[in-house]
RNA sequence: GCGGCUGUAGUCUAGUGGUUAGGACUGGAGCUUCCCAAGCUUCAAACCCGGGUUCGAAUCCCGGCAGCCGCACCA
């Protein structure tokens, strides 16, 4: 059977993703994509951006890829991605510091690493596995830091998910779509983890690429327009807390497996963009995260996993991130990133007020009046005790008798008020769903003959053209075919080497999903044959009709149509 | 990061201290060839990197890098 090793040297042999900087050795987790896989990656793209912004209408941007300190701060990687660790000097077991002191500290999180050391020290705690002496505390963090500026410059971070930099636009994006919820962004891009140990190919990578879509919705209404057109959907499923089912996805939301519709929508979505890709969907399933493996910001976690020859593997993670990444951006920046909702009706309120009279304050507290006139307006009445009030102005308490002041009545007519949206993220690993893509598409006979069955969409080729023999102009005229396909924007390739099975097969193996052969009754008729991988099966057509034939089968035309 | 195994043309591999480092497949050029990895001629192409031992290292030793497996970690 095949293994991931065929598949990675195939990719290596025909130029789909190679080992970078190879010849100084190699870095691990580091990959170059060679000509055809940026092709097929580029598809996958292609693919679905247009399901995002033409099909759910979202938008699209793109960022940085380095980002200051205070970013990573906010999203909560600079604590979450760190984690403290000490080893054992005797057998070099690495254990996490905070987990060691658990039972010694209300909250070991909270300590320094020389805090932690100290506090591991004075309790005696030595190696778990061996009793060994251990090492002081030290932060190993998942993300790469960097200098932003010269010199000491500003301490920066390359990003570790793209999430980020649609947040922090999140002004823009708001006033973009018109103040309205809900709203979907996209952004396609890479990200950088130092990954402790990196394998299995192009799964665990330190620089990847990602497609990213973050939802803003209104959190007392997550539903999504097109729910029920795909309520009676089946997917396969497994719930956290039970064995894998098969569910409407209707179902699944009324039976609360799924927290909620627009989560349930993005499952389904992006079942049907795998599967479209060519993701086999008796190797498609979706589980659940468990509590415990949440990250920092999620409520509710689904990833798509795909089986592959490494196992089941997340290539999709559908995350409910609440309000985590607006709301600690509005603590960190003080930035209004909150949508304004209206309520049916504006309601009318009466309410009491205190309205300084500065033409007493003025005299009587000078330059400090007008801090403390308005420090006066932002009160609420009911802290009058005795006739003073009491405020704080730049740290100093200062007591401001009745004869400052009156009560008023006044009403307001309101008309809404802000909330802050939650975001549900559909976040692909695009290398993942490309390898995955190639793994699902590998077929390999009993002779060793190899055929990529690559969705024609994906297929960085879509068609071979080639003389029967390299004379008789047959060559001539199959330049001029292959010429007349590319410049109409279908990628083909030309090839009159070795006999003809030999280019079939060439074809075959990256997954070209036609083939166009120029024979001596093209010089008679003007017809030429045309092949289909999969079944080998060839059908004359006239060359004419070549580029809207061709067309027709990658619109979904099934080749057999050709035959009638 | 720890432990085990491994590293020879693009690929698979022969080579146990002295070889022009051998073969097969692939690839290029040409011949042949009227549709599925055919044949012939010919060409190109390799000892992972760095130290050490030795008169001499692909071969033995050490370190690095990379791969595989296991452990640990995993948003």
């Amino acid at each position: 059977m095949m293994d991931a090793s065929d598949i990675l040297a195939l990719c290596k042999r025909r130029g789909f993703i190679w080992p970078a900087f190879e010849i100084y050795g190699g870095v691990a987790g580091m990959y170059d994509y060679g000509p055809l896989g940026i092709a097929m990656k580029n598809n996958i793209i292609d693919i679905w951006r247009k399901a995002y912004t033409l099909g759910e209408g979202f938008i699209e941007i793109d960022g940085p890829t380095i980002g200051p300190e205070i970013v990573f701060k906010a999203s909560g990687h600079v604590d979450a991605f760190s984690d403290s660790i000490v080893s054992c000097t005797k057998c070099k077991e690495s254990f996490r510091a905070d987990h060691l002191a658990k039972g010694l500290h209300s909250n070991p999180d909270s300590l320094s690493n020389e805090e932690l050391s100290k506090l591991l020290r004075e309790n005696g705690v030595r190696c778990p596995e061996c009793g060994g002496d251990l090492t002081d505390v030290e932060d190993f963090n998942l993300m790469f830091k960097t200098t932003i500026g010269p010199g000491a410059g500003r301490v920066g971070y390359l990003r570790p998910e793209t999430a980020q930099g649609i947040f922090v636009d999140y002004l823009h994006l708001y006033r973009f779509v018109r103040e309205k919820l809900p709203f979907g962004v996209i952004q396609i891009g890479r990200g950088y983890r130092n990954e402790i140990s990196p394998r299995q190919g192009i799964i665990r990578l330190r620089e990847f690429n990602m497609m990213e879509a973050e939802l803003f919705v209104d959190p007392e209404n997550k539903s999504w327009p097109r729910f029920d057109k795909i309520k009676n959907e089946k997917m396969k499923l497994v719930p956290n807390n039970g064995d894998e089912i098969e569910i409407t996805v209707g179902e699944a939301v009324e039976r609360r497996m799924i927290g909620n519709a627009t989560l349930a929508y993005f499952m389904y979505f992006t079942q049907e963009f795998l599967k479209t890709v060519g993701i086999d969907p008796n190797r498609l399933r979706f589980r659940q995260h468990l509590q415990t493996e949440m990250a920092h910001y999620a409520s509710d976690c689904w990833d798509a996993e795909v089986l592959l020859s490494y196992g089941w593997t997340e290539v999709v993670g559908i995350a409910d991130r609440g309000c985590w990444d607006l709301s600690r951006h509005i603590e960190y920046s003080n930035a209004d990133l909150t949508a304004f909702k209206k309520y049916e009706e504006p309601v009318e309120i009466e309410r009491e007020v205190i309205k300084p009279k500065y033409e007493l304050l003025g005299p009587k507290f000078k330059g400090k009046s007008a801090k403390i006139g308005k420090a006066l307006e932002e009160i609420d009445p009911s802290k009058i005790k005795n006739g003073n009030i009491t405020i704080d102005v730049d740290g100093e308490k200062i007591t401001v008798g009745s004869e400052f002041f009156e009560i008023v009545r006044i009403k307001e007519k309101v008309t809404g008020r802000k909330i802050v949206p939650h975001v549900i993220e559909p976040s692909h690993g695009l290398d993942r769903i490309f390898y995955a893509c190639l793994e699902h598409a590998y077929t390999q006979k009993s002779d060793g003959y190899v055929v990529l069955r690559l969705k024609p969409a994906v297929a960085p080729i879509k068609v071979g053209v080639f003389p029967l023999m390299v004379k008789d102009g047959l060559d001539v005229r199959a330049a001029e075919i292959d010429e007349r396909i590319r410049m109409s924007g279908i990628a083909s390739y030309y090839d009159d080497s070795g006999s003809i099975g030999r280019r079939y097969a060439r074809m075959d193996e990256i997954g070209t999903p036609w083939c166009i052969t120029v024979d001596y009754e093209t010089l008679k008729d003007g017809t030429v044959t045309i092949r289909d991988r999969d079944t080998t099966r060839q059908v004359r057509i006239h060359q004419e009709r070549i580029i809207p034939t061709i067309n027709s089968l990658l619109c979904g035309t099934p080749f057999s149509a050709l035959e009638q």
